[in-house]
DNA sequence: TCGGGTCAAGTGGCTCAGCCACTAGGCCAC
DNA sequence: GTGGCCTAGTGGCTGAGCCACTTGACCCGA
């Protein structure tokens, strides 16, 4: 598609209000903590109505970068009006041995803390994947769609939101390194067999077991990549 | 802290227009594409002005939840109106049991790289958070941001963009629970004496003992927590 | 029949003026 | 000091209104 003929975006006005807003905390030195100027006295300054300064406000609000007393000003709650590092984790997440060790560390106690809480049902439901998986291996697959399944199960059965949406957030790169990684010679069964440990221990109700098992599931999957990767830095 | 006297956030009008907004796309059984009531309407309905209306639409608009065409009406981008989990890391982080759950997995692995990588400057700057932690206790402080600097020195020393950055995700959450466990009595020197473990495991360059120092530390912040909360579900 | 122009209704963008509720800081009485 | 009171400053919200843009119906001429 043509650059020129892509669909015009308007800005709309609190847009611009947001980025003079982000360019004077800038350019004033504002850190956390300080006022900014009062609504009627920034829209007068820009020549914008307030309810224009006010929407911008809400922006900025909603996103945690500053807090809006009522009746008492608006202030700075950090150095700047930048969006945090976290909500731009999708750009920064490609860098694949870190992924490794963020799933290391992510993995291994969803492991733990699937052995203390999975119920009847999500311990089906691993079984039912490594099942699956053998099934691929038999017809000659991967075992690629068992193994993303059982690393599901486990995530679902360690009941922990917080580290599921941490999961979520590397799980592309994870992908990309299974379909790699399970393409090795004799990988598949290995990982098989490896998942049936960690199940076991599961099974069991063995957090210590199945922490350990999922670490050394983990750490093979990260030495086979690094044959044929050297990071960059 | 007394539950009862935190303190009180009365909610914006805006973000109750937001709940009613989602309910409504969902009772309605809206998708993607599908056109929302005008504004003028929205607010006839719900019994606010327009402005208050407008400024839950600027929200789902920066959310990238919604299309607000001029003249032309305003269209849902996605089948809800809810936030993707990645960006809703922010909401969710705010349940403590499952925070101090991700922090073990983080920062044990954070130790464990930190003593395989720091560098002397990394381990200067450990040695100096506990130095500095150290005379807050004697001054009677709580050590509340000697500890601080110690885990984000500690992170530093990992050399892992992406577990930083999932640790920034829990900052503020940490931050709180910091501030309560050190208020315990006999807990500063304590906690100086567990960092103080983990200093050596690091500066010893032995992951293993790294990460089972801050295992234990960890857990025992935990374990504090516990006694005085119950989680609500 | 088809292409193009016109027009009006519907709708979002933005402003203005104003009232209310709450906060913060100074002042006073105790 | 301590606490109560008052007031200026400030955010929350409203209602009315104008403008700009989109959409679709309608009409006209080729």
């Amino acid at each position: 598609m043509s650059e020129a003929l892509r669909p015009m975006v308007k800005s709309r006005l609190y847009e611009q209000v947001l980025e003079r807003l982000r360019a004077y905390v800038t350019e004033a030195g504002l850190k956390a903590g300080d006022k900014l100027p009062a609504e009627r006295e920034l829209a007068a300054s820009l020549g914008v109505s307030r309810a224009s300064v006010k929407q911008a406000i809400v922006v900025l609000e909603v996103q945690g970068l500053v807090e809006a007393r009522h009746g008492g000003g608006t202030y700075l709650v950090r150095d700047t009006l930048d969006v945090e590092p976290v909500e731009q984790l999708v750009e920064r997440r490609k860098r694949l041995p870190e992924v490794l060790e963020a799933r290391e560390a992510l993995e291994t106690k969803l492991a733990e803390l699937a052995a203390e809480r999975r119920t009847e049902d999500e311990l089906d439901a691993i079984r039912a994947s490594l099942d699956f998986m053998h099934e691929e291996i038999v017809d000659g697959g991967f075992g690629v769609e068992g193994d993303r399944r059982f690393h599901a199960a486990v995530t679902a059965a360690a009941h922990s939101s917080l580290l599921a949406d941490f999961m979520k957030a590397i799980a592309g790169q994870i992908t990309e390194s299974r379909n790699e990684s399970l393409r090795q010679p004799g990988r598949p069964h290995r990982s098989l067999a490896q998942h049936t440990a960690i199940y076991e221990a599961i099974a069991a109700g063995d957090p210590k077991k199945a922490a350990a098992a999922m670490r050394k599931h983990v750490r093979t999957v990260a030495k086979v990549r690094l044959l044929d990767w050297v990071p960059e830095d």
